[in-house]
RNA sequence: GCGGAUGUGGUGGAAUUGGUAGACACGCCAGACUUAGGAUCUGGUGCCGAGAGGUGUGCGGGUUCGAGUCCCUCCUUCCGCACCA
């Protein structure tokens, strides 16, 4: 064969790899492990175009480096096929995503194989396989039956909790509690403690489409396609519980070699901060209850989506002091607002409805057989009934409470931490149907046998309280704060709890500031301000989202109320300001204005004072908000650094009992389910409404056919229609399924061990690979993919199920690749009789008024434009006149005007590759064109990989042409072979070492664009010297073998080798060839380069000196005498004068 | 606003610990071979200047014998987050 020629090579050699299995891994003992992963492709309808393959080069390449270095590689592929494009083609077509999902699957392999990477195609894997998803939900079920232990830091097997329960119980009911509980109740308990469990949140839902969307699918509030309104609406959703990881998932950034970036990104995204828990007593200020409002006017407001702040929100329970929840039972009601309880519970009973009326008379005199008051305080609230025996709260509802749900569920939740159990009847059940009324009455009654009563918040009714108000997306989970409303019972005062990282500043709280949504805004709010506050709420509540993340003004309302700074032990403001987030923190605030900029901002705003308490800036001019300078105004803390001020004032606070440390986070629970067809079903059956993992033997649980991929209508995914499916013996499955990151979350496992049908992954081969070396993909799954496979894998690690602690050890994003568009200019001239004439100008001519327009890039070269190809693409334009420097075209004739060129030019810009800029490259063709070794070392050639550069076709020349110059070492052009058994000579070898010095170094470092430059000289310097010798040729295939492997194939076998130079051990570098004895410096005066002077290297710092005092400078020196002559071996000198 | 990245010839980029700025390649210019050139080969190519020389890594300042590289101020472009207490 003598000429280059790729195409021919290229699909022998692919050929002969797919036959022989070339890439095929095995567990070998003898090699050392190297895991090189690309992040895992969605098979899009679009296929590859020439950013995707990017990555997938530089991996190759790493991965076929390491095998020269006689690593054991571990280089895989394979498909995330579930996804929304499969789905969505479903719907639209009504045919089965599966077979659109391996068209394209079929399509993307097929480009990639021609790219000549080397992958073990062997242990491909599908997520959307049901060997493959069987797994997915096995770990999906080992975390559902998994708890997290604070304690160990780690998570434990449930059934270790349980056994805990029955022998010592916990904080909130005892060992015999637990075990007297219902199989029911254990289950709710246990739902708050498991890493996979329910809660409720909020989904996309869009009923004229009668279906939930994902958040891409909605832009500006509308659904994507259609544009149809979407709201929020309320489901029961699977949660996985990452937020039990949050600590370690950023404290272990530290351990893994990723860029800064992504690590920064994981880092906000987890959002810890520390600082300190304090509450701030209200004032004995006038309350709503003190002017005599029904008690319905000063039940705490409900924020918007039910979340509270209070410990119901804790997953963990067990976690917290726990100390609120222990209130004695005789203590019922607030202290601070007793008096007007008092009065209004008095008010109450005069003037009893008919209802209450009948209901007293059923009840009274201990006629149910325990004893009931009526209108007795509870808390902040005043209860139609109780019986305080079994702590039972009955109450009757007029029409007033239809528009009031949500209050009354925030207050069944308030009175459900404290340990009751509500019950509700309407005036008209109690009228029409009494009988049934006092039945349930009973039944609750008895519920609460054998529970001592008035301890646990959990007993009884009181844990469905607890469970409903714990369903929420936004759970705080790591919080373990306790109630807003907490301090009842022990200080028996009202307190606001406010979250600080900047405790040391307390001195220099002037105003405290609620969120809008927060739940005391009611209770506090005076009379003179009700209406304003009102309004204020209401309107931040009407605001989306969107508008308040826009809204940069500050806005606020006064409450009427006021706190006493706890150390200061003055009165201070509580304002109400949407600046403050109801879901971060505990949704209040102490307001330092001196030295927050928000603050700053408000108090400037509203006129309220400023307190300098760190010095170091002017508080009248802008808020000191740096953490630097010593404590001011501060009683004890004077003097002292914010450091150790910080410190000081929270060991104040907690002794005081005013407040403890705490951590919040900003990372949120995970949603993991969707109602959509095209995922994996979840490995549960419902039995009596309580959710149970189906057994081993059951998985997988494979997806049904369905009549119609259409959305239900319902918001349910279109399994819940499959009869046959859903309805199983034992119960009803769950019919959402998980999301799309579910096998993405683990696939890399499968890897090492793709077909095992008796675990999910064998443990000595996991042992063996460990975790992945070498990790390439996009930067867009930087807080995605990545944070939720690192919660995955520590989980199981925790479980013993696999032996390292992070997934991905090296990391690196690779940078897009941007099109290079062509644009030609279309200007506009009226004539003599007024009419409009449009004509395309070349760019050289251009105006800036002119119209431009996309042309393909197919039909420029050089920035010349042919315009006979433009016409036949675009027929509308066949008529125009293309105007020229020396002329202009026109149906395809030139009509000279003057000097000049007769090309027309377009003008060039760096753009996003997307077709409807007709800037796509496609790599099939240029791989048809230039082969694909020039494409994969071009790809490399073009820059580093994680900046993002446009691709120039032209460019792809060079390389092309030093493959030719390559080839040309080993035949001549009438295909020759050149090469000889001559020994080399030193320059030849310096050459050769040089090289694998460099490309070693640069491929450790994942410096790729610089190992094609220095291949490139090396072929140039051996070219220049006629160099056809095999001892150099030979070592120079292997180092051009990774990134061009087909024609270093061919010449390696016709080199005379038989097996593949896949596995030929990486050349020894010889650092002796590579050493000069000379150099020439180059001699600088005051750092101006003047001369150049050739000295051995073996010279001493002196010697050399003395032959710099021998040269000439004169001519640079100006005759001044030398001062001093630093010298720099082998590197340069540099004379002062 | 906060955080990160980035800025070097006409273009992509190189310069690994502070030590000859512009490697390698595209493009361009000139030449050779050729019926031809969108093939191949040779030479040249930061800018200003005829030359000597001057000047030059986003702007301005600083440290140093010496700065693309270190420090400070500001700016460009891109990405992420966005009232997180």
């Amino acid at each position: 064969m003598p000429q280059y020629n790729p195409n021919e090579i290229e699909q022998k050699w692919q050929r002969f790899w797919e036959k022989n299995e070339t890439f095929k891994a095995t567990e070998n003992p003898e090699k050392p492990p190297y895991y090189v992963l690309d992040m895992f492709p969605y098979p899009s309808g679009a296929g590859l175009h020439v950013g995707h393959p990017l990555g997938y080069i530089a991996s190759d390449i790493v991965a076929r480096f390491k095998r020269n270095k006689q690593f054991e590689v571990l280089h895989p592929m394979g498909y995330d096929a579930f996804g929304l494009p499969a789905e969505q083609f479903a719907i639209d077509t009504g045919n089965h995503p599966e077979g659109f999902t391996d068209k394209n699957i079929a399509r993307y392999e097929d480009q990639m194989k021609k790219i000549g990477l080397s992958f073990d195609w062997s242990r491909k894997v599908k997520t959307s396989d049901p060997k493959f998803y069987k797994w997915t939900q096995w770990i999906f079920i080992q975390l559902f039956e998994s708890w997290y232990n604070p304690k160990t830091n780690c998570a434990e097997h449930i059934n270790d909790l349980i056994r805990d329960f029955e022998k010592n119980g916990n904080t909130y009911f005892t060992a015999e509690q637990w075990n007297n509980f219902s199989e029911a109740e254990q289950q709710k308990i246990l739902m708050d403690y498991r890493l996979a469990y329910i809660g409720e949140s909020e989904v996309n839902w869009c009923e004229a489409l009668g279906t939930v969307l994902a958040n891409e699918e909605v832009k500006d509030g509308v659904s994507e396609r259609g544009g149809y309104p979407v709201e929020k609406r309320k489901m029961r959703q699977w949660f996985l519980r990452i937020t039990a990881y949050a600590d370690r998932l950023l404290q272990d950034l530290n351990d893994i070699d990723w860029p800064q970036a992504v690590k920064d990104m994981q880092t906000n995204w987890i959002g810890k901060s520390v600082g300190a828990e304090v509450d701030f007593r209200l004032t004995p200020g006038p309350s709503p209850m003190e002017r005599g409002e029904m008690q319905g006017t000063f039940v705490a407001e409900n924020t918007e989506d039910g979340r509270s702040t209070s410990d119901s929100g804790s997953p963990l329970p067990g976690r917290g002091a726990g100390g609120e929840a222990n209130d004695p039972g005789y203590m019922t009601s607030d202290k601070t607002i007793w008096g007007t309880l008092k009065t209004n519970a008095r008010t109450n009973r005069k003037e009893q409805t008919e209802a209450e009326q009948i209901l007293w008379e059923a009840l009274r005199n201990s006629k149910m057989g325990f004893k009931f008051r009526r209108q007795h305080a509870i808390d902040k609230y005043i209860a139609d009934f109780v019986c305080l025996e079994k702590k039972l709260i009955v109450e009757v509802d007029g029409e007033i409470h239809n528009s009031q749900k949500e209050q009354d569920e925030f207050r069944t939740s308030i009175l459900n931490q404290i340990g009751f159990d509500v019950i509700r009847f309407t005036n008209e059940e109690v009228i029409n149907d009494l009988e049934n009324v006092l039945i349930q009455i009973k039944e609750r009654l008895n519920l609460a046998n054998g529970l001592t009563p008035g301890h646990s918040p959990m007993e009884g009714g009181g844990m469905q309280g607890r469970f409903g108000a714990e369903n929420t997306e936004d759970v705080q989970s790591t919080s373990d704060s306790g109630s807003p409303l907490s301090g009842r019972g022990a200080g028996g005062e009202a307190k606001i709890r406010i979250f600080t990282t900047r405790p040391d500043t307390i001195f220099g709280a002037s105003f405290m500031v609620l969120a809008p949504e927060h739940e005391l805004v009611s209770v506090i709010t005076s009379q003179d301000q009700k209406s304003e506050v009102e309004k204020y709420v209401a309107q931040a509540k009407l605001k989306s989202e969107r508008e308040r993340k826009a809204e940069t003004k500050v806005s606020g309302v006064f409450s009427g109320a006021y706190a006493i700074n706890p150390f200061t032990r003055k009165e201070i403001p509580i304002w109400i300001a949407d600046y403050v987030l109801g879901d971060y923190g505990t949704g209040a605030i102490m307001a330092v204005p001196g030295h927050d900029s928000r603050d700053w901002a408000f108090a400037k705003h509203f006129n309220l004072p400023i307190i300098e308490v760190v010095e170091g800036g002017n508080v009248e001019e802008a808020s000191y908000d740096a953490k630097e300078g010593y404590l001011v105004n501060s009683d004890f803390l004077n003097g002292l650094l914010v450091d150790q001020a910080i410190k000081r004032a929270i060991n104040e606070i907690e002794l005081d009992g005013l407040g403890k440390m705490k951590t919040n986070y900003r990372l949120r629970d995970a949603n993991f389910s969707r109602q959509r067809y095209w995922g994996e079903p979840f490995p549960i059956v419902y039995k009596n409404g309580l959710p149970y993992p189906v057994p081993f033997d059951a998985l997988p649980v494979e997806l049904p056919e369905v009549e119609s991929y259409k959305p239900t209508g319902s918001g349910e995914s279109p399994l819940a229609s499959v009869d046959r499916w859903v309805n199983t013996p034992d119960g009803r499955r769950e019919t959402n399924t998980m999301p799309g990151w579910a096998g993405s979350s683990w696939y890399y496992l499968r890897y090492m061990d793709p077909d095992n049908d008796f675990d999910f992954v064998d443990k000595d081969k996991e042992r063996y690979w460990k975790n992945v070396d070498f990790y390439i993909g996009g930067a867009e799954h930087a807080t995605g993919h990545l944070l939720y496979s690192r919660f995955w894998n520590k989980f199981l690690f925790d479980r013993g199920l696999v032996s390292t602690k992070e997934p991905f050890k090296k990391l690196i994003n690779q940078g897009m690749i941007q099109g290079v568009s062509q644009k030609i200019s279309l200007d506009k001239r009226i004539n003599d009789q007024g009419i409009e004439n449009y004509y395309f100008i070349s760019s050289e001519l251009l105006k800036d008024d002119t119209r431009e327009i996309h042309v393909d890039v197919s039909l420029v070269d050089n920035s010349i434009l042919d315009i006979d190809a433009f016409i036949k693409w675009r027929t509308d334009y066949k008529d125009f006149i293309f105007k020229c420097e020396g002329g202009f075209w026109q149906n395809g004739n030139f009509t000279k005007t003057g000097e000049g060129s007769d090309q027309f030019r377009t003008k060039s810009e760096v753009e996003k590759m997307s077709k409807s800029k007709y800037n796509v490259i496609n790599p099939d063709e240029v791989i048809e064109k230039y082969g694909c070794d020039a494409f994969r070392m071009y790809e490399m050639f073009l820059g580093p990989i994680e900046q993002s550069k446009p691709w120039d076709t032209k460019g792809i020349d060079g390389v092309s042409r030093f493959l030719k110059r390559f080839w040309g070492l080993f035949y001549d052009r009438d295909g020759n072979w050149l090469v000889n058994e001559d020994k080399p000579n030193a320059e030849e070898l310096k050459t050769l070492h040089k090289t694998i010095k460099k490309i070693e170094d640069d491929i450790e470092r994942f410096n790729l664009n610089t190992c094609v430059s220095s291949l490139m000289i090396a072929v140039n310097d051996l070219g220049g010297y006629q160099c056809h010798k095999k001892e150099i040729l030979e070592p120079l295939v292997i180092l051009i073998s990774p990134f061009a492997p087909h024609i270093a194939e061919e010449l390696w076998e016709k080199l005379g080798n038989s097996l593949s130079v896949a596995y030929a051990p990486y050349p020894a570098y010889i650092e002796s060839y590579t050493a000069e004895n000379s150099f020439e410096y180059p001699v600088s005066v005051n750092g101006k380069l003047r001369a150049k002077i050739e000295l051995p290297l073996s010279l001493s710092k002196e010697q050399v000196e003395d032959e710099i005092k021998n040269m000439d400078l004169s001519k640079w020196t100006d005759g001044n005498p030398l001062k001093k002559i630093i010298v720099v071996p082998g590197k340069i000198v540099n004379v002062v004068v």
